[in-house]
DNA sequence: CTGTTAGCGCATTCAT
DNA sequence: ATGAATGCGCTAACAG
């Protein structure tokens, strides 16, 4: 199986390789004439460049890295999915791998893509070790979705004190005073943020915030319900927030397994819109994150600082977040 | 930014190039003493790979493409999901493109995949073009989930038939005669089979399919709904079947608009079972494709295919899907 | 504007 | 078991 080179391009259109080159990949010199023969050479015998070859010769490449935890999460299948499309519109390449929150697979996830000597990265971290190994390697990185700590690189977040305390509000202005907050983490920025906003709405308001009304569970949709039942077995509430998808999946299980009416007997709220929250009878109240428009912003982040375009000092980018008010949510009881 | 070479491990090990080549990336002879030790000279300055380098002058790659048509859709995101994980497994990586269904996207992204001299692709196909390019340019090709004429490729495909035959059984069995079947397409090998499914069913029960019942519809949840309506305004029947996730939802959409009880006033079932389909109440009643494991499938034979373990006849796997009986569906009224 | 020369980093002969 | 030499296909310098 052996592919025609710029070679065989090169003595089909009686020209040399280099001229080959420049008419066809590189915007160098050629003559619009050459150009034109040079390209009617090449389909003529079905040339086709070779990424490997070039990439090894001037040291870049088009591939362009995308870390990510669980592609089956809406979340961040949408995320990929905004940042594919930006990357496939300028004409780069995407290498997904998922890390399933993995530290050691997220690492050597890292070591493979600096193999492959991609120009970037977009990884929603696990370990702040990944994007570091990656920059002392110079390889550029956005930071997606959440931020660990000082890590130097660009990222690209959802304003989630924002959206916390728009859709904690959104409760205490129905007349709820008792709201229980469900909660994966709090080490990222991301769950920081959710429940800094919790915070935030209830000190705005002047109410006081209840510290057993926060419930801390794992990343998992069983795992919430449990920690829902034990809530609501043990404290008295009228509202429910779930910090996420997944949790807001959990809770409502639980709900209705108790076959309590929403929002009648309790309101249910989420962070994190995902399709199914409008399926659902009554359809959830929820904070949109955009997030096909968060992976949009992180390729083009990445593509701009790839090319040079941007200051040195590290660029955050937030996206504001968006209400959306549907039928879970009611007055108080 | 200039990165170590092997150059540079060898004489930090003091050995010649080719023996850190053999020692690190080949399994050649190397003695086990120096094996360790370039090894350590190799970690302690820093050493990677350059998997250009090697693509080129080996001319094979571990980057395998993967097309699909939504990233967005669940269905596919699990299949990628599947796909990326057996990879990865693999030590391959997954190059992930979106062609959004469209002819010219796809081909598009078969020319990079080429350009890339990457050893085989995955495609949910849009045309019979884009697996034959890239097979006559020696690409190993497996198409998931569809079969698009006489392509030569392997295949992986969920037993459509078989599926909705059970699903319309199903139904049969509760007592419907009447039942709509909504569908998109049906030139591809999925919504063939599907509808031969549906047909088969009838067929086995002495039933006569009501041609009016089969509703034709595109690819997309509004016009899904758009197409229930005019099915529901035009015709008596007492259950719809869907012929996937997106038009599960249009149908569902339009039941509740209309306020009918479900499974009392009509009785619903889908093919391709995603998540939402649980949470909403009652829960549906659906075919789950195992589509992770559909992804897996894929990977497996594609790699097997690109190490030469088959034979040349090409293959076609087979998974059976399974149905799952929930809340939607009930005894015709 | 075009051709010539050189070499990117690696894996593979072929010697030894 | 190891080393020397070669070239994968391409593009960046340089010269013309």
């Amino acid at each position: 199986m052996k592919r025609p080179t710029v070679q065989d391009v090169a003595r089909e259109a009686g020209v040399s390789p280099s001229t080959v080159s420049r008419a066809l990949h590189t915007r160098g010199y050629a003559s619009p004439e050459v150009r034109e023969r040079v390209q009617a050479a090449a389909n003529r015998i079905g040339y086709v460049l070779d990424h490997n070859a070039r990439n090894l010769r001037s040291r870049t490449s088009t591939s362009i890295g995308v870390l990510i935890s669980d592609l089956r999460n809406p979340f961040y299948a949408d995320l990929a999915a905004g940042i594919e499309e930006e990357l496939r519109a300028a004409e780069y390449q995407m290498v997904l791998v998922n890390d399933n929150g993995d530290p050691a697979e997220e690492m050597r996830a890292a070591e493979t893509l600096l193999a492959m000597r991609v120009p970037g990265v977009i990884v929603t971290p696990v370990t702040a070790a990944c994007p570091r190994i990656l920059q002392d390697n110079g390889v550029h990185v956005v930071c997606a979705d959440r931020e660990l700590g000082r890590s130097g690189s660009d990222v690209v977040l959802s304003d989630n004190k924002a959206g916390a305390r728009e859709l904690t509000e959104h409760l205490i202005g129905l007349g709820h005073t008792r709201i229980g907050f469900l909660i994966d983490e709090t080490k990222w920025s991301t769950g920081a943020g959710r429940l800094a906003g919790f915070r935030a709405a209830h000190a705005d308001h002047g109410l006081e915030v209840d510290e057993q009304l926060i419930a801390y569970t794992s990343f998992d949709a069983v795992a919430a319900q449990e920690t829902t039942r034990e809530l609501l077995d043990s404290l008295d509430m009228t509202a429910i927030v779930a910090a996420n998808n997944v949790l807001a999946q959990g809770a409502l299980a639980e709900i209705k397994r108790r076959r309590w009416k929403i929002p009648r007997r309790i309101s249910l709220a989420a962070y994190d819109d995902v399709p199914w929250m409008s399926l659902v009878a009554p359809a959830l109240t929820t904070v949109d994150q955009h997030t096909v428009e968060l992976g949009r912003n992180c390729a083009r982040l990445l593509l701009a600082r790839i090319r040079g375009e941007l200051p040195a000092r590290r660029r955050i980018v937030r996206v504001a977040p968006r209400l959306i008010v549907r039928g879970s949510t009611g007055p108080a009881a």
